[in-house]
DNA sequence: GTCTATACCGAGATAGAC
DNA sequence: GTCTATCTCGGTATAGAC
């Protein structure tokens, strides 16, 4: 049952928020009735963490723990980082819904999942790009842009799927495969 | 009054969403009581919209009605429009706030700002990236991902400013030029 | 561990005095 | 046009039977 309230929390987090979710329409979703919530978590923000916390080890499942990208090939392992990162977003948008939720306004939610997820991996990012770029032959781009370019286009399109398919119709078959490879493009031969 | 209602509604809605503002917060900022929004508005959907309206209308008065980019020195014309948009994010990070609270799931707000705002101004982008593109000298995408590195890379990390300040700090005073000229240099050049 | 019942609060909306 | 008072509903959380 806590997987399933999990499950149903996302969902219902990332579409309506952390204030905009109802910890009855999570239940319901999980097929639990609402008091559940408070036995197996302690409040509807406890359960909101753990949700949260369940996302972010699933994203380091699928990276891989972290992105080795310290050894040699530098560019390939980086390039498989985008990849998998770009497939784990569109497989589990949730995640970039649920930042994009809690980013637009300061708030104990965002402060907590700074500190506790963002900024390590913003400093993982950062010494692997370092590294990457001293191999060369990729962009003249500081982490922050890499950051923004990972996040805007290789994760928010599939964050924002509902509208982008009213704007631009089904999904392609292809779609994580070409834009991973746009963005690893991007990030290459970069402006 | 109504616009003071209307100004604290931009707010409201892009920090909670629409869902998760209340109406009572937005009067309270705007220095009224919750029930003059029903006396200037019919309900906090019609207040929504009112503000959403208002939103596009600065847009498009920053853009110059639509980007005219059917005259001559067409590139030049695109980046003018490049600049001016990631301008206007900047000053009004509420627009893409607002449309990320509500692209995560489908709803009948969703739908109203799609049919009204957003779909008629995918259509001038489209024209107007053809025409450019068939005078040359740009990278080869579609309407779609030009659409989507608009918003990603040149409106996504004003959205999220409140994120982007604690990862990064405080934003330099040349923030909004340098991000126009990646963007222009990304649209020109391409991957 | 799961159920029903319910306490308590804040939500949007309306009525009517001024 | 703005105020206070209030209705009704849905929100989170708790109590207690099973």
């Amino acid at each position: 049952m806590v997987d399933q309230l999990l499950d149903a929390a996302l969902i219902e987090f990332a579409a309506h928020g952390y204030a905009g979710a109802s910890t009855r329409a999570i239940a319901e979703r999980a097929g639990a009735h609402q008091p559940q919530i408070n036995y197996h978590f302690r409040s509807k923000e406890a359960l909101w963490q753990a949700a949260v916390d369940r996302l972010f080890a699933e994203l380091d499942a699928e990276l891989g723990a972290t992105p080795e990208v310290l050894g040699e090939d530098l560019l390939g392992r980086f390039a498989s980082f985008v990849r998998a990162f770009v497939g784990f977003s569109a497989r589990r948008p949730e995640l970039h819904r649920i930042m994009n939720q809690e980013s637009t306004a300061d708030s104990p939610q965002l402060a907590w999942v700074v500190s506790r997820h963002i900024a390590p991996r913003i400093e993982v990012l950062s010494v692997a790009w370092s590294a990457v770029r001293e191999a060369g032959a990729v962009a003249d781009l500081d982490p922050a842009e890499v950051w923004e370019l990972l996040i805007g286009f290789g994760a928010l399109p599939y964050a924002n799927a509902p509208l982008r398919r009213q704007l631009f119709g089904p999904v392609r078959a292809d779609d994580v495969d070409r834009r991973a490879a746009r963005l690893i493009a991007l990030l290459a031969a970069g402006p």
